[in-house]
DNA sequence: TAGTTTAGTTAACTTTGTTAAGTATTATGT
DNA sequence: ACATAATACTTAACAAAGTTAACTAAACTA
């Protein structure tokens, strides 16, 4: 690695140390991270399944199947078989899972008002840029 | 949150999910990325003891004493009282240990070169420069 | 219509964290 | 000097969240 690569390599140790770490706390409402992330994925999507959930987060279905139970037995989502085909199941919010992810300022949400805080508003946008870049790449 | 934010909030989303679905790939010569961690710990500090990468890592002493005693029967650190101090015990990498550190490109030195491949030299400066910045305000 | 594929579930297990209580060692206040 | 407190670490019992493998039920296909 080069001088340049060194250099980003150590600000990232930080970003990626600081992420791991801050990941699972909060818990909001007694909602961990992981029952967040699914919850708003289920928000933002439309038709969403355990399937498609389990690829976007790259972990096994079995273990989206464990997530979805607990979250309807919480009555955070609801689960209902589709008509159309009946292996699927539709999955939405209910009302208190809505409001959850309405109300709840998440953890990437207090990042991103702490760097506006941080960085210029130029700054922020060079920024918002060059990680859009570097994710393209990344994720070949 | 405005537009810049917002922004910024997507494409951050973007690289936690990427880290956290990452994170423990590769299992480079058998060892965990939290074993790699720690072992690099180790290999860049000095005297450096288990309280320590318990702070550093922001989990409990008890998580870390396990991993330290996996890592000493597995013969990739050694463990030695300390004659100054006894109750602490200096930890070294052995050279099984040591060969790993040196001999595995791990997941923050891909995203390294990821970058520099992906951005101009000026940019990658400017990157590092603004997430430095940002970790800055965030690790408050 | 028999065989294959797909979505999801369940069971048994692993990893990696937690808290609480314990040991051994060192520091401190009277 | 010595009881008490603090420190570094370990152990045990447990919890959360992942894994694989084997299963059900539904839909596709040749």
């Amino acid at each position: 690695m080069n001088k340049s690569e060194t250099d980003f390599y150590q600000v990232f140790t930080d970003l990626q140390c600081f992420i791991l770490a801050n990941m699972n706390r909060g818990n909001i409402h007694g909602v961990t991270a992981t029952h967040y992330n699914i919850m708003e994925y289920i928000y933002r999507g439309r038709q969403v399944t355990g399937k498609q959930i389990a690829e976007a987060f790259q972990i096994s279905q079995a273990a989206i199947s464990k997530q979805l139970k607990f979250l309807t037995e919480n009555r955070l989502i609801k689960q209902q078989q589709s008509t159309i085909d009946r292996r699927f199941f539709d999955l939405t919010l209910t009302d208190q899972g809505r409001y959850i992810i309405d109300n709840s300022e998440n953890f990437r949400e207090s990042i991103a008002k702490k760097a506006s805080r941080s960085l210029t508003k130029d700054e922020l946008k060079t920024l918002t840029l060059l990680l859009h870049k570097l994710m393209q790449q990344i994720k070949e």
